[in-house]
DNA sequence: TTAGGGTTAG
């Protein structure tokens, strides 16, 4: 057989009577030759007969062909990295470049541990790293959150001068973010002199991860300002997850749009990303028919619809797509049940949520958690069965959290049972809840019975322990931009022509009827003021806003972190009529769509 | 002679 055909050959199975002529090739033929069988097997078992063949032959026992065993080998990928693991012990000295293989396969492997202590062995054995061996170390401390490890390899690679390498310095913002470190991972982005894809990528992963949304949405901006975009679906469906947190639709949109212009075929985990923008934007409907065009739904894709139509208060039609869920043969987990279940305690639904709760464990196995109990004893709760949400809880196998707790305690103000209320309070105390809302709710209960000086101790014991009252807040997008607005807020540079506006809807809801529902207002103070109060609250300064900067008939919608007041809601019906604007508000529980003087929840809320 | 970074939905 001639040396060049003995090259040319790839299918290693139908093996030569021969050895390759050595004499005729010299040594770097020879181990290419090794390399193509090598890299041409396709599992362990054909790996196995050539590496076999290549001992046979005489020359793998020097360290170039054993590294490139590993390397060309994906042991990792066969899980064999045993195997490769003997191999490398064979090797007499080995250097940077087999560690480093080493390192990498066991990463790949996911085996993070072995990576670090190969990484430990190198440095005993006096073999130095080089900037090829530290992004899969800090790789292993991303996926371990080991951050203590983390630093103290950033600093090696320091001390040997990789601090400037890209491919390092991406793996570090990615090894900082995975360990919650967003300051450290924030300050090697901003030294890099030339950002890659893969570095924005990685920050904006960072501060998706961490909940910093608004972070995100800013970094992508810069991204797209500093001409480094390329639009890739991974950063576009975190971008939407970012509007969906912040409910900025408009932006949500235009990443909509991006996605269409840019990616053919959008996959599930995008079209499900979109529904879910939708629908927490307060776009049902959109979300809606996005979800019945789908060619291919996922469990999560029921989840967000069946969750995003419970937090708008459709509970027939989550049930309706849970029933769509289980004829497609797709099997229920415990997120698929707290939609369902907060559907009907939205709802009101009473009866189909106790059929519901039976089912999840008979006919799904599935055991309920604490936040399913949270469901059961809200939709109680809601119904005004306070009584049975309190039994309900003691007789729950498991332990109630706070969450369980705080859902009764908010019926009993709705309810105004007062008596229960001190036992739920009494209950989240305990549990050492440090929610200044808990506080606030039992103070307001009893300055509304009149019981003045159970306010005073409550506000002390607030004070005793450090904690404020959340502001009340309300966010609403005007020109693609986010307002914020805190309650009484006088910050907003337009503040003055914001409270000319508030005075003016004033006198139309006069006419209207209205008067202001101050029993809500629970401060020792007289009417007037507590009316005064009233007026500052935030939703009425984002709705005053949103009126003077959108032209008539645009719809207005409002997101704010604490559940909604009466007064503003019966404002809001009212302002719906007069202004003739529909008004979408997201509070922390659910949507609220006001609509010709009327609120979707029904006054169930 | 060989090998490297980021990456998505409830």
């Amino acid at each position: 057989m001639a040396g060049t055909s003995v090259l040319q050959r790839t299918n290693f199975f139908s093996p030569p009577a021969d050895p390759p002529q050595s004499s005729d090739l010299n040594l770097r033929l020879k181990e290419q030759h090794c390399l193509s069988l090598l890299k041409s097997c396709n599992n362990l078992e054909e790996f196995k007969q050539a590496h076999a063949q290549i001992v046979k032959w005489g020359f793998f026992w020097n360290s170039f062909s054993a590294s490139n065993l590993v390397a060309a080998s994906a042991l990792s990928d066969w899980g064999s990295m045993d195997y490769a693991c003997s191999i490398f012990r064979q090797i007499d000295d080995p250097g940077t470049f087999e560690f480093n293989t080493m390192i990498r396969a066991y990463v790949k492997d996911m085996n993070f541990g072995e990576a670090l202590a190969f990484y430990c062995e190198m440095l005993e054995r006096g073999v130095e790293p080089d900037n090829f061996t530290y992004p899969a170390l800090f790789k292993a401390c991303a996926w371990l959150k080991a951050k203590e490890e983390g630093m103290q390899i950033h600093g090696h690679s320091f001390k040997l001068g990789f601090e400037t390498d890209v491919y390092v310095q991406n793996s570090l913002i990615n090894m900082y973010g995975k360990c919650g470190q967003i300051e450290h991972a924030g300050a090697v982005f901003e030294q890099m002199d030339e950002k890659s894809v893969a570095s924005w990528s990685a920050i904006i992963a960072a501060y998706a991860s961490l909940g910093m949304w608004s972070e995100c949405l800013m970094v992508f901006g810069n991204m797209s300002s500093e001409g480094c975009w390329r639009p890739e679906e991974s950063t576009l469906v975190t971008v939407l997850s970012a509007c969906t947190h912040l409910s900025a639709l408009d932006l949500g949109k235009c990443t909509h749009g991006a996605l269409l212009r840019n990616i053919s075929g959008l996959n599930v985990i995008v079209q499900t990303s979109l529904i879910d923008m939708y629908v927490k934007c307060g776009c049902l409907e959109k979300g809606l028919s996005l979800f019945h065009r789908m060619a291919e739904r996922n469990r999560m894709s029921y989840t967000v619809m069946i969750s995003g139509l419970a937090m708008h208060g459709h509970g027939e039609e989550a049930l309706r797509i849970y029933s769509m869920m289980l004829e497609e043969g797709i099997e229920p987990d415990d997120v698929v049940y707290v939609g369902v279940l907060s559907a009907c305690s939205h709802a009101g639904l009473i009866d189909e949520g106790f059929e519901c709760f039976d089912r999840m464990k008979s006919e799904h196995g599935i055991e309920p958690a604490v936040q399913h109990y949270g469901c059961m004893v809200d939709l109680m709760g809601k119904a005004g069965m306070i009584n049975e949400a309190l039994e309900f809880i003691n007789s729950m196998p498991i332990e109630p959290n706070d969450v369980v707790w705080r859902s009764l305690l908010s019926a009993c103000r709705v309810h105004c049972n007062l008596e229960i209320a001190e036992i739920a309070a009494k209950h989240l105390f305990q549990l050492s809840s440090q929610n200044p809302g808990d506080y606030v709710i039992l103070s307001n209960m009893y300055a509304q019975a009149e019981k003045w000086p159970e306010v005073a101790k409550i506000r002390m014991e607030m004070a005793r322990k450090g904690l404020n009252q959340v502001p009340g807040f309300s966010l609403v997008e005007v020109g693609r931009r986010i307002h914020k607005f805190v309650s009484q807020d006088t910050s907003h540079p337009l503040c003055k022509s914001i409270y000319e506006m508030i005075h003016q809807m004033e006198w139309q809801l006069k006419f209207e009827g209205y008067t202001p529902e101050t029993s809500q207002v629970l401060l020792d103070v007289d009417e007037e003021e507590k009316a005064q109060r009233l007026k500052g609250h935030s939703q009425k300064l984002a709705i005053a806003f949103a009126l003077i900067h959108t032209s008539q008939g645009t719809p207005i919608r409002i997101a704010r972190n604490l559940r909604m007041c009466n007064d503003c809601h019966s404002y809001t019906k009212l302002i719906s009529i007069i202004y003739e604007r529909e008004i979408t508000v997201r509070d922390r529980n659910r949507f609220h769509h006001f609509k010709d003087g009327t609120c979707s929840c029904r006054d169930y809320w």
